[in-house]
DNA sequence: AATGAATGAGGATTCATTCAT
DNA sequence: GATGAATGAATCCTCATTCAT
C-alpha cells in the first residue's frame, strides 16, 4: 500500500510527464525532429534540460513515448466510437471520422508519424517498439473487412490491401489537405473517403 | 557554336553531375535526409567532397534537385501515357499504373517526398522551388475531374477533394505496402485502388 | 555522557559511514575516479544517491575519505610490524612486507594513490589534507635510513634519496607486477626487493 | 612517385600533427586527461577545435598518439645509448640515465602514464593498443638479465622479478622525486639508483 | 575543374550536487 | 536521518561548408 506521500509524488511524477509530453510535441510538430533542440522542449516545459532526461532516456525515447501516447489515444477514441455500432462496415466507417477528429485536434502526430517514415533509422527503432502496439489493431480492421466480405456486403479484394488502401486515405487526411486544415474541412474529407470507398468497395450484386 | 572540346567537357560535366545526383539519392533513400553526411554521397560518388559544393550549391539544393528529377521523369512517363489515351477518366486511369511503376523503380522518391512534407524548414524551401513545377500538373489531373463530372461520367464531388483523395491514395503506394514490395504487389495494388476509385466515384445514373 | 539511544545512533551512523566507504572503494578502483558516478556507489552501498553527500561533502570528500582510511591502516600494520623489531635496518625490512600485505588485501588503494598522483587538480586537494598524516611517517622513515647511516651499517646515501628510492620499490609492487596478482608472488616480490635493496645499501667495509 | 604538392601537403600534414600531439601533452600534463579540454588543446596549437577531430578521431585516441610517440622516443633514445656498449650490464645501466634524461626533457610522459595505471577504462584500451609496441622492448631487457645471470655476472634471481623492480626504479623517478626536478637531481638518482640496483644484484662469489 | 584541409556553429548528453519533504 | 526529484554547468563530438591551391 502506497503511503499519502508515495502517491502525490507519483501523481506528480505523471502530470510532470505529461507536461514533458505536450512540451515535446508542440516543438517536433512544428520544427520537425531533427529541427527540435531539446533546450527548446525544457524551455517550453519550464523545466531544466537535464529534467528531461530524468524522466526520457534520450530525445529518441522522447520521440517514441509521444507517437505511443497518440497512437494509444487514437485506438482509444476508436474503440469508444466502436461502442456505439455493430456491423463491421459501421465500424469501418469511423475510423475516417475518428481521424479526422484526431488530426484537427493532434496535427502534429500526423507529421511525426510521417517524419518516421521517411527516416529509415529512426523508423527502424520506432517500430521495433511501437509494433506491437499497432499490430494487434491494425489485424483488428483487417478483420473486419474479412468478416464484411464473408457477409457478402462488400467484394472479396483481399483485406490486406483493402487494408492498406485504406490506411492511405486515412493518413492521407494529414498528408494531402490544403491548408488551411479546418474541422469543417477534415468532416468532409472523411464523409467523401467514406462515400467513394464504401461505394467503391461494396457488393452490388 | 561550341567547339568539339567544350562539347566533350559539357557532357562530362552533366555525366558527373547525374553521377552525384545517383549517389546523393542512394544515401538519402537509404539514411534519410539528415541521416545522411555529405561525406557519405562523395565516397559513393567516388568524388572528394568539395567537388559536390562545386556541383550544388548545398545539402538542400542537391535534394531539390533530385526531387526535381524525380518530379519530372514521373510527369514525363505521366505524359507518355496520356498520348496513347483520350477520356479523362482513361487519364485518370493511368496515374496509378504510372505510380506503380516509377516506384517500383525509384522507392526512394517516395520517402523523400514524405520527408519533405515533414520537414517544415526544408518543406518551405521545397515547395517555393518546386511548386511550380507540379502545381500546374496537379491542376491538369484536377481539370480532369472537372471535365469527367462535366461529362457526366462521374459524380459531382469537387474536383479539389477527388484530387486530394487520389493523391493519397496513390502517394499511399509509398508508405503503406507492406514489404517486401515487389513491381507484382505494386501492379495488383494499381488495379485495385483503380477499380474502388472509380466504382466509388463513377455516375450510376 | 551518551544515553543509550545516542549510542546506537552513534554506532549506526559509523556502520553506514563505513559501509559508503567500502561500495565507494570497489568503484573507484574499478572504475578509477572519474568514471565513477555517485549513482554507482549509492546503487552498490544500497542509498540514495543524497544519502551519500549527508555523510560526505563531495566526491572529493570520499575519495580522500577512502585514501586517509587505508594510509592510517597502512601506517598503522607497519607500527605493529614494528614492535616486534628493534634495529632500524630491522624496521626497514618490515615495510616491503606490509606493503605486500596490504596490497594484496587492498589493491584499489594504490591505484587511487597513483590515480591522484597523476591528476593536478585532486592532488593539490589531497596533499594538502593527507600530508600532514604522510610527511610524520615518511620522516620517520627516513630517519630511520639517517640512524642506520649513523651506526654504519649502511653506506652514506642522502636518506631524502634513499626513502624516495625505497618508495618506489614499494609503491611498484602495485604497479608493475604481472597479474594474477597473488599473495605468494607479492610475497616472494617483498623479500627480492630487501635482499636486493639491502646488499645494495649496506656497508661492506 | 609523387608530386611536388604531394610532397609539400604530406610534409605540412605532418608537422600539423605533431603541433596538436605537443599542444595536447602540454595540456594533458598540466591538467591531467580529464581535466583537459579539447579546446583547451586546440586554443594552445592555434587551431580550430573540429582540426584535432580532423587529425585524431578522438579524445582518447589522442592520448594514445601521445603515449605512443613517447615511448617510441624513449626507446629510441635507449637504443642509441646501447650501441655505445656491449655487455647486459652496460646495457642495463643505461636505462636509468636515459629514463632521468627523457624525465627531465618530457616529464609529461611520465604523468601520463601514471593516469593511464588509475584509470581502468583508459587502460585497458591503452594496454591493448600500445602492448604490442612495449612487449618487445620489456622483453629484450629481461633477456639482459638472463645474459648477465647466464655469464655469472648477477645473482640467478628470475629475470622477471628482476625487470619489475627495476622498472619500478625507473618509473619512480617520475613519481617520488620531490619537486624542483632538475636535470641534477635526476642525474643523481640514477647514479644511485643503479649503484644501489648492481651492488644488490652482482654476483660476488 | 577538382579537392585536401580546415573550421565555426551547434546540440545531445552527463553528472555532481542541492533541496523540499 | 534519509531521499526522490530537479538542475546548471560542462564538454565531447559532428557536419555542412569554405578556401587555397
Amino acid at each position: 500500500m502506497l503511503s499519502h506521500l508515495q502517491q502525490r509524488r507519483e501523481k506528480e511524477k505523471a502530470a510532470r510527464r505529461k507536461t514533458i509530453l505536450q512540451a515535446a510535441l508542440q516543438v517536433f510538430g512544428s520544427q520537425g525532429y531533427h529541427g527540435t533542440r531539446m533546450d527548446a522542449i525544457a524551455e517550453i516545459a519550464q523545466l531544466g534540460k537535464a529534467t528531461l532526461y530524468y524522466y526520457f532516456k534520450s530525445k529518441d525515447e522522447l520521440l517514441l513515448a509521444i507517437l505511443e501516447d497518440g497512437i494509444r489515444e487514437f485506438f482509444l477514441l476508436l474503440e469508444q466510437a466502436w461502442q456505439q455500432v455493430a456491423t463491421p462496415l459501421e465500424k469501418l466507417e469511423q475510423i475516417p471520422y475518428v481521424g479526422a477528429r484526431f488530426f484537427s485536434e493532434h496535427p502534429d502526430y500526423f507529421k511525426l508519424y510521417h517524419y518516421l517514415t521517411a527516416h529509415p533509422t529512426l523508423r527502424e527503432k520506432a517500430l521495433a517498439q511501437l509494433h506491437p502496439l499497432i499490430a494487434e489493431k491494425i489485424r483488428n480492421i483487417r478483420d473486419l473487412f474479412d468478416r464484411a466480405i464473408a457477409n457478402g456486403t462488400i467484394q472479396p479484394i483481399p483485406a490486406e490491401v483493402l487494408t492498406e488502401i485504406f490506411g492511405s486515405l486515412i493518413m492521407g487526411m494529414g498528408l494531402f489537405t490544403h491548408p488551411p486544415v479546418t474541422w469543417e474541412k477534415l468532416e468532409t474529407r472523411a464523409r467523401y473517403i467514406w462515400q467513394i470507398f464504401l461505394e467503391g468497395i461494396k457488393n452490388k450484386s
